[in-house]
DNA sequence: ATGCCTTGTCGCACAAGA
């Protein structure tokens, strides 16, 4: 089973795209951030005729994710549990039945947390205590699962092009590397990591002073996986050509492929 | 040091992104 992640910075305007991916990748499962539309404006239809069920958490103008999958969605949870007067839609979770096996699916965008000093940034190392607290009661379970999004973390030096340029900004703050590191250390596997130890692993690259020509990208969309998750891996990857699209998303897909 | 692009918004400039 293929489950990808894709910060797509608009549905609305990458559904094009979104589908010609959709039709090359094959990904069983699809975590999207960033679908800035309220529920009702999803192109539902468009993506069924994909093959894909759809299960949306959108807000107005900003924020928002989906999962899609070619099984059905089962028990859909939206909102990161923690907050109840936490109104933005960053977290979607359902479950995904594929022949004997069942998993479940966490998709998140993470908040960006900048500039540094702010309620923005505090809100984002709360979001992130939350996330910690939920991925430790999925823990509990035992269950195969997968937290896959924009974790808006650079989690080490090797995931950017130019660490230097990050360093006073909140992907790439102590406290937001600890906060990662501290998910890791619940026993979670950073799938991308885990396939690709090496340098040049990015999934993000600036529209601005030509960040992509330059490959100027750093590493923050990440896939979670429990131990369960973490044994069954084949595969993982970075469908960095989609940057180099028309009308790109600046993020690109990544993906893991576990074992039936 | 700042903007560099891109999306969405009750557009005609701005917020937010990262």
């Amino acid at each position: 089973m293929k489950i990808a992640t894709w910060n797509i910075n608009g549905v609305k305007a990458r559904i094009d795209s979104l589908l010609t991916w959709l039709g090359e990748a094959k990904p069983d499962v699809v975590c999207l951030q960033e679908i800035k539309t309220v529920d009702d404006g999803f192109p539902v239809e468009a993506i069924e005729n994909a093959g894909y069920n759809v299960a949306v958490h959108g807000q107005k103008g900003f924020n928002g994710v989906a999962i899609l999958a070619k099984t059905r969605i089962e028990d859909i949870v939206r909102g990161l549990p923690g907050d109840p007067a936490d109104e933005q839609a960053r977290y979607i979770e359902g479950s995904v039945t594929a022949g004997h096996r069942s998993m479940r699916i966490g998709g998140l965008y993470l908040p960006n947390g900048n500039p540094l000093g702010t309620d923005k940034f505090a809100y984002k190392l709360a979001w992130m205590a939350r996330l910690n607290a939920h991925a430790r009661a999925l823990l509990a379970t035992e269950q195969v699962f997968v937290l896959a999004g924009d974790y808006n973390v650079i989690p080490e030096p090797v995931d950017a092009k130019s660490p230097k340029d990050w360093l006073g900004d909140a992907l790439f703050q102590p406290e937001s590397r600890q906060a990662f590191q501290r998910l890791l250390a619940l026993g979670l596997t950073d799938a991308i990591r885990c396939g690709h130890p090496g340098a040049g692993v990015y999934t993000f690259w600036d529209y601005q002073a030509g960040a992509w020509q330059k490959d100027n990208g750093i590493r923050i969309d990440h896939l979670l996986l429990s131990p369960q998750a973490a044994d069954l891996t084949n595969a993982s990857g970075i469908d960095r050509y989609t940057r180099g699209w028309e009308k790109p998303s600046d993020h690109a897909p990544a993906w893991v492929e576990l074992a039936d």
